[in-house]
DNA sequence: CGCTAGTTTGATGGTAATCAACGCCCGTGG
DNA sequence: CCACGGGCGTTGATTACCATCAAACTAGCG
């Protein structure tokens, strides 16, 4: 069942791509979606563990991912790594490496995944004579940036419990933008994984996985979830105050 | 001993500026400096607790701090306020509004302070015809995306004490970065402010102080910090693991 | 069929939140 | 000038949550 892309495809990269609308050509008129695929260089899917790009590497370009699911790590000051995000086809990785000249983080399929690369270069080069793109990354970042703040809210501010269960409903959501059932999905992550990402250890994310089920709010096997009570669940996430300080 | 800017002085906003190597202007050729320079609008300073912008404000334009500290808070989901960052001389607030129609946050002046609007509209259609103000834009947009990573980071991962140290290192630098000591600084938030920034309530914050004063490690008055011993910071700071898990 | 990574369960302890109360600084108004 | 008040900061006692340690269990995979 190999299909082989033709050159004619390739061009019509991202005009046929369901994800146009969540990923960098949205809100581009057409012509400026056929300048974008121009430059955009689909690559052939690779397994799970392999690095689309590492720590400490040359940037050259970004990445939308197309298939799959992608882990972004930082390796910190103090030697331990920090998983600083997960996406999900659409989503456009290596961002922050355009301050610097070298990637800071290393991107890690987490499943069967695919990608489109864009080289950056050309990226600029196109966006200097393409207002509309302009305006699109910025807003792309924009987006970034303000979900690293309502991450580190969630952080600091919320229970085990509570950081689960705004992580679960943030998945759902994020698969029903992409098609998918917000009720039943697959996490793509371990739990030691999304524990790194909400700084807890793998011990506590197993006991608030069992706590959730328990409280009627989701149906847990093995990384199938099943969110039963999304009210609830929505309740529990953003309802009253965390388990901690919140304070004005 | 008020001084009245005169037109020509306006005119030449951004090219006398002290800091512009940490603001818009960096690495922008001089024609260019002076395009932005006309489109910048300096603001008469504002005393303490003056808001720039609100929450839900239309997002009409992003601000430079020019002199003074700013933090940036935001309402969030469960009705607890979380502050975003502190803004010294030289930083772009309101970035995280571009995406949107309304500001996210709220900006509010942490002592006497003034400020540089830059009409969003006009920046976007100047940057259309300038790509070297575009590409500093898209740098400063990455580099704040790294900060709030590693912000992400140290909320996650760090003890108290740990906290509290990176954030002073962090001013310190920031601070010397500004051309002022990198020794003796004074911090222009109540601790309460800080300690929402940090996850912390004030009595840990207190307690935090005490500790690192105790060490040695600094000397602390009312706001008034002097880093003693610097290298001893960076080791609580970065060294060794968290107090809390950090396996890979 | 065994191996290893990942996950789960239980027991224990530490860090920081919570609760309670007091002292300090500073601006306001009598 | 002094008294008052409130925001801010500090200190102490107690508690709760989650990390840590230890160990068993499961599942994918060569």
């Amino acid at each position: 069942m190999t299909r082989i892309a033709t050159l004619s495809e390739t061009r019509d990269n991202c005009h046929n791509c369901r994800l146009r609308t969540l990923c960098l050509p949205d809100n581009l008129p057409v012509e400026d979606v056929g300048r974008l695929a121009g430059i955009v260089q689909r690559r052939k899917p690779v397994s799970r563990g392999t690095l689309l790009f590492q720590a400490g590497q040359r940037f050259n370009s970004i990445y939308a991912v197309r298939t799959g699911a992608v882990k972004t790590t930082t390796l910190m000051a103090n030697g331990d790594e920090h998983i600083s995000g997960f996406h999900l086809p659409g989503e456009v990785i290596g961002l922050d490496a355009i301050v610097s000249r070298d990637h800071p983080s290393t991107a890690v399929a987490l499943e069967t995944a695919s990608v489109c690369e864009i080289p950056y270069a050309e990226l600029e080069n196109l966006s200097d004579r393409t207002p509309a793109l302009q305006h699109q990354l910025m807003r792309i970042m924009s987006r970034e940036l303000l979900a690293e703040q309502s991450t580190n809210h969630l952080l600091t501010r919320r229970s085990a419990e509570q950081r689960l269960a705004v992580v679960l409903l943030t998945f759902s959501e994020r698969f029903a933008s992409r098609g998918l059932s917000a009720q039943r999905f697959r996490l793509p992550m371990s739990r030691l994984d999304l524990g790194n990402y909400l700084g807890l250890v793998p011990e506590t994310m197993s006991r608030t996985f069992r706590r959730l089920e328990e409280q009627g709010l989701v149906s847990i096997a093995g990384k199938e979830v099943e969110i039963v009570d999304i009210c609830a669940m929505q309740g529990l996430a953003f309802g009253a105050q965390g388990a901690q300080a919140a304070r004005a």
